[in-house]
DNA sequence: TATAACTTGACGTTTCACGTTAGCTTTGCT
DNA sequence: AGCAAAGCTAACGTGAAACGTCAAGTTATA
C-alpha cells in the first residue's frame, strides 16, 4: 500500500512507452496530471499507471487516440453521476455497433477470399484470367459480381 | 459485344475514381495499359474496367494498395500456369489467415465493450472511477486485468 | 482550329502518432 | 556546493498512405 510516486520517465517505462507519448496523451486530454510540483514536474501514482495502461489497451484494440479521447471527455464533461453513466453507456454501445459492422466486413472478406481459394483449388480459374477469356467457360458466372458488370452498350 | 474503347477519363468516371488514381495505380503496377496510342494516350477496354473495379473492391475490403500489388505481382511473375496458381493460392490463404486473426481481435474488442456495457447497466462502476476507489467494492476484481497490476512494491 | 482531354514530372496535402532537437530548469546524489 | 540525469516547453521533423494539384507542353475531336 505504498503511495508510489513516479515521475514521467518511470511511469512511461512501466507502461512501455516514452515520456513523449505520455505528454502527448496529456495534450490530447487522455491523461491528466493531478500532481504537479512547483518546479513544474509531473508526478504520477499507480492509479495513473493503470489509467495509462487502459489507454494503451484500447489502442491495441484498434481505437484511435481521438476515439479514446472522446470516451474520456464524455466521462469528464459532467459529473452528475447518473447522466455520465448513461453517456458512457451510449458511447460504448456506439463503439460496439461500429465494431459489429467491422466484424461483418471482415467476415465478408473472409468469405470472398475463401471463394477464391476454392476456385483456385478447383478448376483453372484465377485472378489474372478472371475478367476475360475465362469468363465464358466459368461455372461461377452467377456468383460473380463482375460478370456482366460493364455499363453502357 | 462492342470493343468499347475508353480513354483514361472515362474509365475513371465509370469506376468512380479520378484519372490521377488510375495513373497512380499503374505506377504501382496494379493496372497495366495494354493499348497506348502513338500520341502516348492510354486506351482501355471493359476488361480493364472490370480489373479496376476488382482492385477497388479489394481496397474496400481493407487491403492496402501494396497488398493488392503483391497479389497481382505474384500472378505476373511467372506464367507457367500451375506454379502461378499455387502461388496465388498461397497468397490468398495468407490473407485469409491474417483476416481470421483480425476477426479474433475484433471479437475480443466486442467482448470487452460488452463487458463494460454490462458493468454500466448494472452497478455504479464506470471507466472514470475504475482504477481507484471503486476497486475495493468491485465485484469483478477477478475478471479485471488491471486490478493488482501495478508492479514493484 | 479551338478546346477539352491527355501527357509526364514534381511538389503539396492530410491524418496519425509520435520522434527529435534546442535551450533552459529542476531533482537526486555525493 | 556542484554536477549529471531527468524534466520542462516549444516547435519542427518523420513516415507511411493515397492521392491532389499545379505546370507546361501534346493530342484528340467537333
Amino acid at each position: 500500500m505504498s503511495p508510489n510516486r513516479y515521475r514521467i520517465g518511470e511511469l512511461a517505462r512501466k507502461a512501455g512507452v516514452t515520456a513523449r507519448t505520455v505528454r502527448y496523451y496529456e495534450s490530447l486530454g487522455l491523461l491528466k496530471t493531478q500532481d504537479r510540483q512547483d518546479g513544474g514536474q509531473r508526478y504520477y501514482t499507480d492509479e495513473d499507471l493503470v489509467y495509462l495502461n487502459r489507454i494503451i489497451q484500447l489502442k491495441r484494440y484498434g481505437l484511435t487516440l481521438d476515439e479514446i479521447a472522446q470516451i474520456i471527455r464524455l466521462g469528464n464533461e459532467d459529473s452528475t453521476g447518473q447522466k455520465r453513466r448513461l453517456e458512457l453507456l451510449k458511447q460504448y454501445r456506439r463503439l460496439l455497433s461500429k465494431e459489429i459492422q467491422h466484424l461483418k466486413a471482415v467476415q465478408e472478406l473472409i468469405g470472398d477470399l475463401s471463394w477464391h481459394v476454392e476456385q483456385l483449388e478447383g478448376i483453372d480459374h484465377d485472378f489474372q484470367q478472371c475478367p476475360g477469356t475465362a469468363c465464358a467457360k466459368c461455372e461461377f458466372k452467377e456468383r460473380c459480381e463482375f460478370y456482366e458488370k460493364p455499363e453502357g452498350q
